[in-house]
DNA sequence: CCGCCGATCTTT
DNA sequence: AAGATCGGCGGG
């Protein structure tokens, strides 16, 4: 747990792979800390990118992912679950990176209290919902500053440099711009989610 | 393991 | 009316 500084001000695409191996910590309502190692991510190109919520520009909803690196976009997906991006630069660029899986390293017990229908522990974190569930990240907590001390509710912290390999294939759940392959994980993982889909070589995501 | 489908509600 | 999902069910 290094305290390296993360570097978000650049293109989504070669951002998001760097983010794989980091740590998300949250500070519940009980005062636990729980971290997830962040093992599968998607980029999403802003304006740049139809399959992005901020494809038409600004609203309501997308104003956090045009605003500064580092904040957090949570939207409610399909009316019942969360799911949470971390914004990337420059300012007025609304990139954002979505937290597709984590790995579970603490506060674990807490986990499974917000995800009773898990049996493992691989159920607590392979997917964006499961993600903020098992994180207890909300709507709340879109606007948030991952970048401050570790002293606010939410904050990201770079981890170890992963030991498994880097690969990239087509984002998941989406019906446009379905063959740019933005998504990456870490190759074998057992807390990815959809873990049998097709990759792609990874030196090459454009 | 895989495919289908319903839940539930915000956003456009 | 569709959606950056999840979990339960049935079949192979």
């Amino acid at each position: 747990m290094s305290i390296t500084r993360i570097d978000l001000e650049g293109d989504p695409v070669l951002v998001a792979p760097t983010l794989l191996g980091a740590h998300l910590h949250v500070i519940d309502g009980s005062a636990t800390e729980r971290i997830g190692r962040i093992v599968e991510v998607e980029a999403y190109k802003g304006e740049a990118d139809p399959a992005s919520h901020a494809f038409r520009g600004p609203t309501p909803r997308t104003q956090v992912m045009f605003g500064e690196a580092g904040h957090l976009y949570v939207y409610r997906s399909y009316g019942m679950h969360w799911c949470a991006n971390i914004v990337c630069g420059p300012l007025g660029t609304a990139a954002a990176v979505l937290v597709r899986a984590i790995e579970p390293i603490g506060g674990r017990a807490a986990m499974y209290e917000d995800r009773p229908k898990a049996k493992q522990d691989r159920d607590l974190g392979s997917g964006p919902g499961k993600v903020c569930a098992a994180l207890g990240m909300t709507g709340a907590d879109g606007g948030a500053d991952l970048l401050a001390a570790p002293s606010g509710r939410i904050w990201l912290c770079a981890g170890n440099v992963p030991s498994e390999p880097i690969v990239c294939g087509p984002r998941v759940g989406i019906s446009v711009a379905t063959t740019r392959p933005w998504r990456f994980w870490l190759d074998g993982n057992p807390h990815v989610s959809y873990p049998r889909r097709p990759n792609i070589n990874p030196t090459s995501p454009h």
